[in-house]
DNA sequence: AAGATTTGTAAGTGCAACGGTTACATTCTG
DNA sequence: CAGAATGTAACCGTTGCACTTACAAATCTT
């Protein structure tokens, strides 16, 4: 199993929004051109970014804000706010193992705690880039396409 | 999109192997009864992590023995074993971006080196724990039932 | 050699999530 | 009001997961 495009859709959609926020309007139908999907998945994801208030989204006109810098944006934020992971638990745990059993009953006690510590590193990793970053990467790939 | 559950049984496997392994005969049908599933699921996991050498399974008579020492596998061994993210990579791109849209054409490019970094801090974690500490954990809770 | 036990595997079921799509109400601007 | 955009509900097809039944292949015991 793998962690939902939805994901680095939305870090898609963060990157564009900055890239072309005075050049195009940018709205869902805009984003879903670039990236090559559908309006509503866009827009799905939009709503999510929007309730984990990332970001403004405008009804009618349409116009996607941030709220807050670029710098303050990390891909943390955003894998949180997309739900990317079921309770926010990366290891499935299979259920109900047998509490007859002496290491049925205590497997789960076990292991929580190791599980934890590793899907910890990942979210710390996740927490050292931000939003900034991509921009200025993606502004350097540009710069070398236009060499 | 969580990490599928065949990583916490494997782990379960393990540890049950060890602790029963003088007392009992460790068959598929024994593991099915501590895990509380099925014992076809078991033998599917047991020959994942026998084709990744990690243990032998003796037909006919059943049993299972480690090809190394508890010390010597780690967590990663056993979620490389079981195949847990599909191709290796544990991030779902988003695939066909526009190539039209200078955005698209460089997304890829631009986040696969920061999403391989997220994803090695977490393989890096779990190659921390090994059997053996699985093995020493389970002993310490058993103790603690027993006082 | 026969019978019992166990693993290996194919085939099929039900379920849930994902990605996609259509359709339409709602909201805002001009 | 007309036009443009978002918000959402409803539905589809596909895929992977967990589970189950069934049976062939391998091995040990007597």
């Amino acid at each position: 199993m793998q962690i939902s495009s939805r994901f680095t859709i939305a870090l898609h959609i963060f990157t564009c929004v900055d890239v072309f926020k005075d050049e195009y309007k940018v709205t869902s139908e805009f984003l879903a051109g670039s990236i090559n999907t559908n309006p509503v998945i866009i827009r799905k994801i939009l709503s999510q970014l929007k309730n984990a208030g990332l970001i403004t989204v405008a009804r009618g006109t349409g116009g996607i804000k941030l709220t807050r810098e670029l710098s303050e944006i990390t891909f943390f934020d955003v894998y949180e706010a997309i739900g990317a992971v079921e309770n926010g638990d990366l290891f499935h745990f299979h259920d109900s193992p047998n509490p007859q059993c002496p290491v049925g009953r205590n497997i789960h006690a076990l292991l929580d705690g190791k599980l934890k510590a590793i899907q910890g590193a990942m979210e710390d990793e996740m927490r050292k880039y931000t939003l900034l970053d991509l921009r200025s990467g993606m502004t350097e790939f540009l710069a070398e396409e236009n060499k």
